[in-house]
DNA sequence: GCAAGTTTATTGACTCGTCAATCAACAAAA
DNA sequence: TTTTGTTGATTGACGAGTCAATAAACTTGC
């Protein structure tokens, strides 16, 4: 029964379903036929597509790389104006709900562990890393002025332990709790007057 | 040539490859043959050691959870007395030599993913977050009182989060670079006054 | 001392399952 | 009849775990 214009549906129906499967299995050690079977086709259909399992694991990261990335964006559209303002959206926005779930936490972290490997994994990581970096940076400097690098960098690590530590927490991921332990964090650094 | 005595020394040779094989490969798809290889024996004599490829992976997960709780313990002994002291202490040993080390690291992201499915794993693991957490709170009530859990969780997020950051770094992980972010981290709590 | 028997160390060869990737063939739309 | 969609069946490789066989070191009873 094929239908057509099916090749983006089908597409989008393996990221999806790998994204799930690598969620749910807590790792990459997932076979082809899981996920096509998941996304209601056959290995082979998944095959044809995408051509190999890495193409679909680099398409699924490409994925979840670009939801972080319009959730932030979106998160920083709507902020009120003033460098605090949207600096405490960049960071909302990188615990939005869509990024912050268990299975896409827990396929983040297996794609972190992908990036060691995969070249390209690695540099589809970087051009997110580098982005953060530079938006936390740009609203940092008219704050706290030279040390605008050092807390983008103490910022940045803080959202991967909070997230490293979300995808290995017993209890669901909670958002207001990991936005706690980053805000905090920022208050500090806002406070000191020198 | 079989000489006597052999399993100590065989298991522990076992352990060692397995964190080079696994930091080297930067995945837990390393075969048994290739640890064993490394180690300079059968594949079969691995098993007829550690009985699965699991136990091996645990067996070396116990043995790098170990070298870390050395470390800290170690550097708390050799710490001044006094409560900041003993915070720095226990930060500066989380970043030992022998943890901080590139195949260390990159095997301890991939001991987090596999703890994601093996609840042995996650037990051993819960075991050294909770000692972690327990040392900074100790240490931490004297100095900021009732935020001591607060700022507790916010060291060991950020802990993880530089342990992530450097397995991840294109250039070799940096000692000093990752003390300076935590450090500067605990400054900003420790200055606060109310 | 030493022969016979036991325990420990060690491996090459094998089994058996799994899985990525391919292909031939079929179905429907254009 | 060409293009697009789809799959069941198959291939080929790889890898965990097993096993039988070998060898050296210890033990025991003499």
């Amino acid at each position: 029964m094929p239908k057509l214009g099916a090749e983006p549906i089908r597409r989008a129906a393996l990221v999806k379903a790998t994204i799930e499967t690598v969620g749910e299995a807590g790792s990459l050690e997932v076979t082809v036929a899981q996920i096509a079977r998941r996304a209601g086709m056959s290995s082979a259909l998944a095959h044809h597509y995408f051509g190999s399992k890495e193409q679909i694991f680099l398409a699924a990261m490409r994925a979840i790389l670009t939801l972080y990335g319009a959730e932030v964006r979106g998160a920083l559209a709507a902020a009120d104006p003033g460098p605090e303002s949207r600096l405490r959206a960049i960071i909302a926005g990188s615990f939005s709900p869509g990024s912050f779930r268990r299975e896409a936490i827990s396929a983040w972290l297996n794609f972190y562990v992908l990036a060691q490997t995969n070249p390209e994994a690695m540099r589809l990581l970087r051009v997110y890393q580098r982005r953060l970096r530079s938006n936390l940076q740009h609203e940092l400097r008219p704050l706290v002025g030279g040390r605008a690098e050092a807390v983008a960098r103490g910022l940045g690590a803080m959202i991967d332990g909070v997230y490293i530590r979300a995808a290995l927490a017993e209890n669901a991921p909670d958002r207001c709790y990991a936005l706690e332990i980053v805000n905090e964090y920022l208050n500090r650094e806002l406070e000191v007057r020198s």
